[in-house]
DNA sequence: AACCGTGGCAACCGCCACTAC
DNA sequence: GGTAGTGGCGGTTGCCACGGT
């Protein structure tokens, strides 16, 4: 029997609490979310903290619109697989289900509005594209006879491989290209290995592989401290908030900071800046 | 300027799987 | 083997910004 925690918070995510969560994520991992969601005081639950961080915070995670690349990446990945968001995600560095989900549900309500009105594929600019680069794939695919497959029906276009389809090179898509074609050929390549073996990453290989991939395209924004012959660096966040880190940590059970403090290289950066700056 | 519809996104909920005891 | 705790995933909801009227 589990009670129901009074007091733990809902909603939107403040500068502070995602300032708390980076650091204790930064000294705990991202594995023990109930942990980190005890003793960091943010009253929040584990899968909040956890949602979080994998959704928002992750340093590798990309942000703005999907490239043409990913785009169809997506919606080949999703004809072969379904709404498997989390599988999809992983072949989409930076990306998470999340954000796949949201843009498929956005993709698939553009689609039925269009086929609603039976507009032409000329409509809107985005969904042309959208829908030239869908169709050969989801056509080409086993697809079951579903109400979903008919969004995908324009109306009977040729046919043409995917991997044959160019889209105009534009500046946005460079700008937030991961990799382009390497990466879409990588990942075709392991749906090809998939198939044969099913060979399943764990998230820890995702992560791995994300940081590899992103190493020289994403530079996320990192707080950099150097004061008092103590250097801090740390994911950026708009207001830093030292006073409610330290003061979760200090309010840490003792035990607790016994078992992880000494321990953790992460932390005496933290601990040596919020020091400082309480001795002034 | 006000209202309305829509898209994009963040976050929650419920279920399931896994693991430790 | 049964149970509780925890994490992961997919579905869903609600909020907010923006554009059109």
């Amino acid at each position: 029997m589990k009670m129901v925690q009074e007091g733990i918070r809902k909603g939107p995510w403040t500068e502070r609490e995602d300032f708390k969560l980076n650091c204790f994520v930064g000294l705990f991992g991202d594995r023990r979310w109930d942990f980190i969601a005890k003793v960091s005081g943010l009253n929040r639950t584990g899968k909040s903290c956890r949602l979080r961080w994998v959704n928002y915070l992750h340093p590798g995670l990309k942000r703005g619109k999907m490239t043409l690349q990913e785009e169809r990446l997506v919606l080949e990945l999703h004809s072969k697989w379904g709404n498997r968001w989390s599988r999809i995600a992983h072949r989409l560095p930076g990306r998470t289900d999340n954000e796949i989900k949201n843009y498929w549900r956005t993709h698939m309500r553009k689609q039925a509005q269009e086929k609603k009105r039976g507009l032409s594929p000329s409509s809107s600019s985005s969904n042309s594209c959208l829908s030239s680069a869908s169709n050969p794939t989801v056509n080409s695919l086993p697809f079951p006879k579903t109400g979903e497959e008919s969004f995908y029906d324009t109306g009977g276009h040729d046919i043409i491989a995917v991997d044959s389809l160019s889209f105009p090179k534009t500046g946005e898509e460079s700008f937030y290209d991961t990799g382009g074609p390497e990466i879409i050929a990588s990942a075709e390549k392991q749906i090809e290995e998939e198939k044969a073996g099913e060979n399943v990453y764990s998230m820890d290989d995702i992560w791995k592989d994300i940081a590899l991939s992103e190493e020289d395209t994403i530079k996320p924004a990192y707080y950099s401290f150097s004061e008092g012959g103590s250097t801090f660096s740390h994911h950026a966040l708009a207001s830093p908030s030292w006073e409610y880190f330290l003061d979760s940590l200090w309010r840490m059970d003792e035990e607790v900071s016994k078992m992880f403090l000494p321990t953790s290289d992460q932390f005496f950066p933290c601990y040596e800046y919020g020091r400082a700056s309480l001795t002034g």
